[in-house]
RNA sequence: GCCGACGUAGCUCAGUUGGCUAGAGCGCCUGCCUGUGGAGCAGGAGGUCCCUGGUUCGAGCCCAGGCGUCGGUACCA
């Protein structure tokens, strides 16, 4: 190729925060979804899928007047001049889908796993193309709905290999919240949008503390960076009422009831609220979902989007230590509440609806750390080798064999010599390499190389290369008629779940 | 989005006050070894020093802008 078209070569290059996924996280995360699945299943929740296009309004992000969907959103014209978007979360097309499907037995209740889209700033472990996985229950205002919603986060994480005391759901409600804003606008009227912003000041308690949260409703805060983040600038007795509020112990899910509704006793959303929490208390306990799994925690906000009652919060409670050895936490995983409203918004008809959401790679980056998925990369356990290509037939044979006993097994396509194919069985994370020439067929035998072991044995093998040949330890021969049991004894070595 | 740091081989990095042909370790490939991956020895390939422009006799190094990565912050359905 000369300079000229060199130059003219396409560049291969990728967008920022998309990636591609290798077999080895693909299959984990194959194995991941199937387990999720099974468990939403095991609830009654039913499949759907819709597509990953939608127009811009449909998904709730639209500026009138700037007359472009927000920043945020992948969105782009189509030729009728529409604007469409890459959903940004599997919620809002399930209202759509709802809306237009009125005749749906009710309470409909579904799950849907696939990739959402959003324009953010992308980091470790995070993404703008991202897998969620969601069950969702509309059409009931039952907080059993809500209090299901919980057990049905337990039961997914715990099906994933988390134990108890590695999770914990943390549950709070919209309207105790908006109870205690109410109380804090009574101490000193406020503009509307202030509501908002205490909301996310107290967000942001997991990272900034109790004492930072302070200083954003207040004059500010100035972080290590040196950073300065504009505060709130409530008054004091309003910046005192919220820190009681924040402040509540999470003894029992009862004592914290108890606690709210002395703090929002004036307010009737607020009592709505802690009557709600009530509920689902009374289920969980109903249902034997303990206080080790699921508490009430009220300085759960949940960003500011569509909650109007109980929300919910699934994190991981154990400290991950990354590459650069430094120790963090995987924080929420899970995540969901009630949108009375979101459905509503189509029809003008009440449509009550409660669900939750995984980060389906965000979990899958936890369970990874935690060593809790399998890491290997390949199908197929088994490599057929082909010492002498007189033998195909032989070959192929065993190989067909394997697979109908339900053993997957590769026959080595390539075109080079032994050595190299032991090589190529060992780097694409075969366990098994099966070797068959003249002297075993002559004594109706097959080789039978345990690859995981000879990498294991190596390690302590010297110089020796001609010993190291001759003994061969993780080799042994086996009748050929015995093939599929010597096999899956070998395979056996490694099972895993 | 804003602030900051960083950007040299596949990976981790070295590279003097700006100075001949830009290096190391690991990895990769080949051979010793025509029936054996991992050991040893010998050899080899691999670079737009992120990009563009500027300063200079001369730039991996200095300057400006851009892109990317990382960290913080804002936003987060």
């Amino acid at each position: 190729m000369g300079k000229a078209a060199k130059q003219n070569r396409t560049v291969a290059r990728r967008l920022k925060g998309f990636r591609d996924i290798t077999a080895a996280d693909l299959l984990a995360r194959d194995r991941m979804i199937t387990r999720i699945r099974e468990v939403y299943e095991r609830y009654g929740f039913t499949p759907l899928e819709t597509p990953a296009l939608e127009y811009a309004d449909v998904l709730g992000k639209f500026l009138p007047d700037a007359d472009r969907p927000d920043a945020g959103i992948f969105s782009f014209r189509d030729e009728d001049d529409e604007w469409i978007a890459l959903r940004y979360d599997l919620t809002a097309p399930l209202s759509r889908y709802v809306a237009m499907n009125p005749n749906l037995p009710r309470p409909f209740r579904r799950y849907q796993v696939g990739p959402v889209y959003r324009v953010e700033k992308p980091g470790p472990d995070r993404f703008r193309e991202f897998y969620q996985s969601d069950f969702d229950s509309v059409g009931t205002n039952s907080m059993l709905a809500d209090a299901e919603c919980c057990m049905v986060m337990c039961d997914t994480l715990s099906a994933l290999g988390i134990a108890a005391g590695e999770y914990i759901i943390r549950v709070n409600d919209r309207k105790v919240l908006n109870g205690v804003l109410e109380k804090v606008a009574a101490a000193k009227t406020m503009p509307e949008a202030t509501s908002l912003n205490i909301l996310r000041s107290i967000d942001k308690l997991d990272r900034v503390g109790l004492v930072g949260v302070r200083e954003l409703l207040g004059p500010g805060r100035r972080d290590e960076s040196g950073d300065f983040t504009r505060g709130l600038g409530l008054e004091p007795d309003q910046i005192d009422l919220l820190m009681a509020y924040l402040d509540i112990s999470t003894a029992s899910r009862r004592g914290v009831c108890d606690e709210l509704e002395t703090i929002v006793r004036d307010s009737e959303v607020g009592r709505e609220g802690v009557g709600e929490l009530r509920e689902i208390d009374q289920a969980l306990t109903d249902a034997g979902y303990g206080e080790d799994r699921v508490i009430i925690d009220p300085t759960v906000v949940r960003g500011l989007a569509y909650y109007t009652g109980p929300v919910f919060e699934g994190v991981l409670t154990f400290d991950i230590v990354d590459d650069k050895g430094i120790t963090r936490q995987f924080g929420s995983v899970f995540g969901g509440g009630r949108y009375d409203d979101l459905v509503e918004r189509f029809t003008g008809q009440k449509m009550p609806a409660t669900g939750a959401s995984i980060g389906v790679d965000r979990l899958l980056a936890a369970l990874r750390t935690l060593g809790k998925i399998d890491t290997q990369g390949t199908t197929a356990p088994v490599l057929v080798t082909r010492l002498d290509k007189s033998l195909n037939a032989q070959y192929q044979q065993m190989a067909a064999e394997l697979r109908d006993a339900g053993i997957n097994a590769e026959l080595y396509v390539g075109n080079q010599g032994i050595g190299k194919q032991f090589k190529y069985a060992s780097d694409s994370g075969k366990t098994v390499a099966l070797v068959m020439g003249s002297d075993e067929m002559e004594k109706g035998e097959v080789s039978i190389k345990d690859l995981r072991l000879g990498d294991e044995l190596s390690k302590e093998v010297g110089n020796d290369r001609r010993k190291w040949l001759e003994e061969q330890p993780a080799q042994f021969t086996a009748k050929r008629a015995d093939l599929v049991k010597a096999v899956n004894d070998v395979l056996a070595r490694y099972a895993t779940t």
